[in-house]
DNA sequence: TTGTAGGCGTTATCAT
DNA sequence: ATGATAACGCCTACAA
C-alpha cells in the first residue's frame, strides 16, 4: 500500500535500523562508518538491508553535535547580485559539493553590522570554515576582532586579515591594462577609481600610476577620478568629466560596472568609442562581452577563486595543513572597445 | 590580557554559563529563551551578564537537535551564475536574515541526479523549508517522489509539484507582449520558445498563440522556433531563420539571454534593430537595458519571489498556515528594441 | 565480532 | 522561583 517509506516527522534512527537487521546501533553506526573490517558479511548485510528498506539517512545535526564538525562552509558576500560573485559562489558550490560540503551563505551589503551578524550566525551554525568575499573596502579590523585567530577563513579579494588569502596581484593587473592602452597609441589615460579609503582602490591606483611610468606618461591629478564603481557613478563621474571639458583619449575603470557607466555617459554625448576614447574595464563581467562595442577587461579566474578557498577550507578542516595563499593569473581580454580590430588577449 | 574573550574550540556552553552566574542550566536556557517571567531581577540580570561577559553563544546544533527546527531554509537553484535568479537568492536570503533564518542553496543545473542530491542532503540538514525554482523543465515526478507530501516547500515558476507555487501568470504575460509587438504594427511575429517538452516553454507558447489570436494574426508554424533559452542557442536560432530566408519583423524570446543572442546574429547581418525586426524577450535581466538598443522585456517581480517564498515557508513552520500559492503582476518594458520612441511601461 | 554506556549542548518535564 | 533529570540522534571508548 506505501512501498516508498515515508519521509515524515518521525524518521527512523540508528536505532531503528539496529532493530530492524537485529543487531545494536554500536554495529550500525560501524558498519556505516565503514570501521570495522571485521564484520559477518551477514551482518553487514542484514544493516545495509535494514538501511535501504527504511530509506535511513543519519541526522546531521546529531553527528554535528557529536563529532563537533559539520561540513558545511559558510560565504560571506557583499551581494550575490552584483555579477561579480556569481562566479565565486558558483565555483566553492560546487566544489563543496563534490567534497560533500554544503554551502551557506549571506548577503552583507558591505554594512559592518551585517558582516558581525554573518559572522556570528554561522559561528553558531558551526561551520566548518568561512569564505569572506568582496572586502578590502571597509576596513575590517571588526572582523578579525570578531573571530579567533586559529578560526578557518579565507579571505578572497584584497583584504588585511590574517588568514589565507585569494586573489590576483591587482597592482600588475591595473598596470599591465595601462601599457595596453599606451601600445594603442593612447596617452591622455584616465582612470575611474573607487573610493581613496578602500584597499581595493588603494592598490589598483598604485598599479595605474606604475602603468603610466612604464609608459614614459606623466601621471595628471585631474584625470584621476573617484567613483563608487558602480554603474550609476561611472555614469555620473564621465558626466562631469565631458562637461569639464577635459581631455583624454582613454579611460581604465577598476571595474566593470563603471566602465558600462562611462560609456554610457560618453554615448550619450555623441563621443565614439574606441575612435574618441579607448575603454577598459575591469573583472570582466559575463555582460560586458554584450554590449556595443563589447567592453575590454581584464579577466580574473573568479570561478577557480570559489573553488580554491573551498579546497583550502576542507583540507584545513579535515586536518591536511594546506593553507596557503594564493594569487591566480590575470588576463587583458582586448575587445572592441579599446582595439581598433579586437580580439587578441594577452595573460599573465 | 586579554580582554575579548577568544572563540576557540572551548567555547562557553550553558553549563558555563550557570556556573558563572550560580544559577543551574535550566534557568540560564530559561532566561535566554524568555520564558518564565516569573524570574528574580538579580537572577536574570546574573545570568545576562555572565552571558556577556562569556561571549556565551547556543549552539545551533544542539538547540536544533533538540527543538528539532533549525532556522534554515534550503534554495535549490538551477545555477546561480544565470542572472534571473540573482534576485530571487537575494530576496530569499535578505527575508530570511531579517526573520533570523538561514539559507542554504545548492546549484543543480537541471541535472536529476543533482536535484535529488540537493534534497537528500537539505533534508538531512533538518531544514525547515526547501525553495525550489527553475523547474517545469524536466518533468519533477522525482521530486515529488523524494518529498514527502507534507514536506515544507515552495516551488517558484511553472511546476507540477503539489505544494504552494509562486510566479506570474506566464501565458497571459507573453499575450501581453504579442499585443505590444502588434500594436507597433508589426504583423510578422516569431517567437524563439524554449524545447516542446518544458512546462514553462508550453505555458508561453499557449500565450504566443493567445496573443496572436487576440491581435487577429494567423499563426505560422515556421515563425515558431524551439531553442534551449540560452545566448548562444537564442543565436544559433535566429542564424538559422535569417539563412533561410524567412519573412518577418519582430521576435518574441522567451528569455532574455535568447533574446540577445538573437540580437547579435541579427547585427551580424545587418539587419537594424527595431527599424527592422522589433525584438522583445522575457525575466528582464539586469543586462537588459545596457545592450545597444536596449533591449524592451516582460519584467517580473523576482526579488520578491524569494522573499514571498521564504515568509510561506516561516510561517507554515511556525504553525501559522499560509501555505498559499501566489501569483504576482508582471509589466511589460518597452524599450528601444521594440518601441522607435521607447520608454513607456504597462504593468498589469 | 559485537554490545553497553556515556556524552556532545540544549530544552522540556517534573519536582521542590 | 528554581533545580535535577531525561531525551533529541549519533559516535566511540571500554567491555565482553
Amino acid at each position: 500500500m506505501c512501498p516508498t517509506p515515508s519521509r515524515e516527522a518521525g524518521r527512523p534512527t540508528v536505532k531503528t535500523v539496529a532493530e530492524q537487521a537485529g543487531v545494536s546501533s554500536t554495529t550500525v553506526s560501524r558498519v556505516l562508518n565503514g570501521k570495522a573490517d571485521s564484520f559477518t558479511e551477514s551482518t553487514k548485510q542484514r544493516v545495509f538491508d535494514a538501511v535501504r528498506e527504511l530509506d535511513y539517512r543519519p541526522n546531521s545535526l546529531a553527528v554535528g553535535l557529536r563529532k563537533s564538525t559539520t561540513r558545511t562552509i559558510g560565504l560571506v558576500i557583499p551581494d550575490i547580485a552584483n555579477a561579480y560573485f556569481h562566479q565565486i559562489a558558483r565555483g566553492a558550490e560546487d566544489t563543496a559539493m563534490a567534497l560533500g560540503y554544503t554551502v551557506i551563505f549571506c548577503n552583507t551589503d558591505r554594512l559592518v553590522e551585517k558582516e558581525l551578524l554573518c559572522l556570528d550566525v554561522l559561528t553558531d551554525k558551526r561551520v566548518d570554515g568561512i569564505i569572506f568575499t568582496g572586502a578590502g573596502i571597509n576596513n575590517d579590523r571588526h572582523v578579525a576582532d570578531r573571530l579567533s585567530a586559529s578560526a578557518n577563513v579565507v579571505t578572497i579579494g584584497a583584504h588585511r586579515l590574517p588568514f589565507p588569502s585569494i586573489g590576483v596581484d591587482d597592482r600588475a593587473a591595473i598596470a599591465a591594462a595601462v601599457a595596453h592602452l599606451a601600445e594603442q597609441g593612447r596617452q591622455k589615460i584616465a582612470c575611474i577609481g573607487g573610493q581613496a579609503s578602500w584597499l581595493l582602490h588603494q592598490e589598483r591606483f598604485a598599479g595605474y600610476r606604475d602603468g603610466l611610468r612604464k609608459a614614459g606618461i606623466r601621471f595628471r591629478r585631474e584625470l584621476a577620478w573617484n567613483s563608487d564603481l558602480t554603474l550609476s557613478s561611472g555614469q555620473e563621474v564621465m558626466e562631469q568629466a565631458i562637461v569639464s571639458g577635459l581631455d583624454f583619449d582613454a579611460i581604465i575603470a577598476f571595474d566593470d560596472y563603471a566602465a558600462l557607466g562611462a560609456m554610457r555617459a560618453l554615448r550619450q554625448h555623441g563621443i565614439k568609442v574606441p575612435t574618441d576614447v579607448a575603454v577598459i574595464g575591469c573583472d570582466d563581467l559575463s555582460i560586458s562581452e554584450l554590449v556595443e562595442p563589447p567592453l575590454s577587461s581584464i579577466a580574473f579566474p573568479v570561478y577557480e577563486f570559489g573553488a580554491a578557498a573551498v579546497r583550502i577550507i576542507v583540507a584545513k578542516s579535515e586536518g591536511k595543513h594546506s593553507g596557503e595563499s594564493m594569487q591566480f593569473p590575470y588576463e587583458i581580454r582586448a575587445r572592441a572597445s579599446s582595439a581598433p580590430s579586437a580580439g587578441h588577449s594577452a595573460a599573465v
